[in-house]
RNA sequence: GGUGGGGUGCCCGAGUUGGCCAAAGGGGGCGGACUGUAAAUCCGCUGGCAGAAUGCCUUCGGAGGUUCGAAUCCUCCCCCCACCA
């Protein structure tokens, strides 16, 4: 991976894989040229810290940036953090505290870290110049832009025509973000598809601010464990970096088969071809999916702990899945005798309220020992360990209380 | 500023001649069957409490009111949207 000596060229050939926007070509390979370390942008929302395999696709594409050495910068968005939304409409831009957004900037970087490399990572906080800016600034800045052309972008289009509100403040966040370009002179800047018009306003701020645009790049985004909608925190679909190995195993397992091969190409260093052969094989049957996502999940799990956690989930996933044995490690708890199951089940928050627990109980959903509460009155009555499974995936330890 | 249209359960979205509405439908979530896995497919459940049953309580922007009874009618208030200016 080494590439300090490579070619532009080759260096292009690289950089180019899995992009869905690059404006433009010729650009990067002129800037690649000069042989220079370029600076690499991304910009990072401070409000949400909790990063997952979304993120991971661009992370990955800044890595190899810096594989080729070149210079990333995190500008992590705590002025408009800081701000949030003022109308208080958007529950995504929750108002933050300045110890906040340097907690959630720090937990931000560490999460990153595990793609990035730190050495070859500067991390900037954009208050630094959007707050001294004055009304005036600003109002020269928003002059260089114009609504038909801020309603080009796709979200803005959309709302406006649904007569969704759209607050002048968020056309000024795009500006915003162009500011952040200007301010550490990018070369480069990256995103998901969805963040195209941003980058290219940008590119437009800088012309207008006397500085080479900078060369956009987006990536494609991923769908979330659902397979419809993209993967984020607010849809429940999401996998996060700080997953533990197991869960991250099993929620890999869980997409759909068609989703594998693209989580191979954006999330793994699977070769190419051997992508491509699964593809076919999966395609004439000859391969059975679930052992191609296995390995998928595999790999993204042993990027993020290592070969011999990556093992643990496996085969901790074939016994309880597979195998139908029981887990390693199951919550323990106490229990009184004479305690009712439906009880029990809200207490350990195994079901939410007693109506869930006694869904569950009719549904058959709940089990000790493999066998099936067969009624909502039911009872506990034990004197040894005892185990209770709840739907499929909740196991629990049941210990006599002495 | 004027006129008109709206605010419904986790989300989207029906429902406004008052009762049959805890509220259609879809999504999501959960459970079951099946299986190749927590894929796909099929079936079921999805406010709370109680429970062998059609029982009770809280909910349809907020606060009051009319009525035996209101998401549905009236009053005031808050918020949103469109068009015109």
């Amino acid at each position: 991976m080494e590439g300090k000596n490579m070619g532009p060229e080759e260096q292009l050939e690289i950089l180019k894989r899995n992009v869905v926007d690059l404006v433009s070509e010729e650009e990067l390979l002129e800037r690649l040229k000069e042989g220079r370390a370029l600076n690499v942008k991304l910009g990072v929302d401070p409000s949400r810290p909790d990063l997952h395999l979304g993120h991971a696709v661009v992370l990955r594409k800044l890595r190899e940036f810096q594989d080729l050495g070149h210079h990333v910068i995190l500008i992590i968005g705590d002025f408009t953090g800081m701000i949030g939304d003022p109308s208080g409409r958007n529950e995504t831009r929750p108002m933050l505290t300045e110890e906040e957004v340097k907690e959630n900037a720090r937990s931000y970087a560490e999460q990153a870290f595990k793609i990035l490399d730190p050495e070859k990572t500067e991390l900037r906080y954009n208050s630094e110049w959007l707050a001294p800016m004055r009304f005036a600034d600003v109002i020269k800045l928003a002059s260089k832009y114009t609504v038909a052309r801020m309603l080009e972008r796709d979200d803005f289009s959309k709302r406006f025509k649904e007569g969704v509100p759209i607050s002048i403040a968020e056309f000024l966040y795009p500006l915003a973000q162009a500011m952040d370009s200007v301010a550490v002179k990018a070369d480069v800047e990256l995103g998901g598809t969805d963040q195209l018009f941003n980058l290219l306003v940008g590119r437009k701020i800088m012309e207008e601010s006397g500085l080479k645009p900078q060369i956009v790049m987006t990536m494609p985004i991923v769908e979330g464990t659902d397979g419809k909608m993209k993967m984020s925190k607010s849809y429940g679909n999401y996998i996060a970096f700080n997953d533990t190995p197991k869960d991250m195993f099993g929620k890999l397992m869980s997409i759909p088969d068609d989703l594998i091969t693209k989580y191979m190409r954006l999330l793994t260093d699977i070769p190419i071809n051997e992508i491509e052969r699964y593809e076919r094989e999966m395609k004439e049957k000859r391969i059975n999916p679930r052992d191609v996502k296995m390995l998928l999940a595999y790999e993204i799990t042993k990027h993020f702990y290592g070969e011999d956690e990556a093992e643990k989930a496996k085969e901790e996933f074939i016994n309880v899945f597979s195998k139908k044995e029981l887990p390693s490690d199951m919550d323990e708890v106490e229990v009184i005798n004479g305690e009712s199951m439906v009880n029990l089940l809200v207490r350990i928050g195994a079901a939410s309220s007693k109506s869930e627990a006694k869904r569950l109980i009719n549904q058959g959903g709940v089990k000790l020992d493999g066998e099936r509460i067969p009624d909502i009155k039911y009872s506990l009555n034990i004197n040894e360990e005892r185990v209770l499974k709840v739907g499929k995936r909740k196991f629990y330890k049941l210990i006599p209380k002495s």
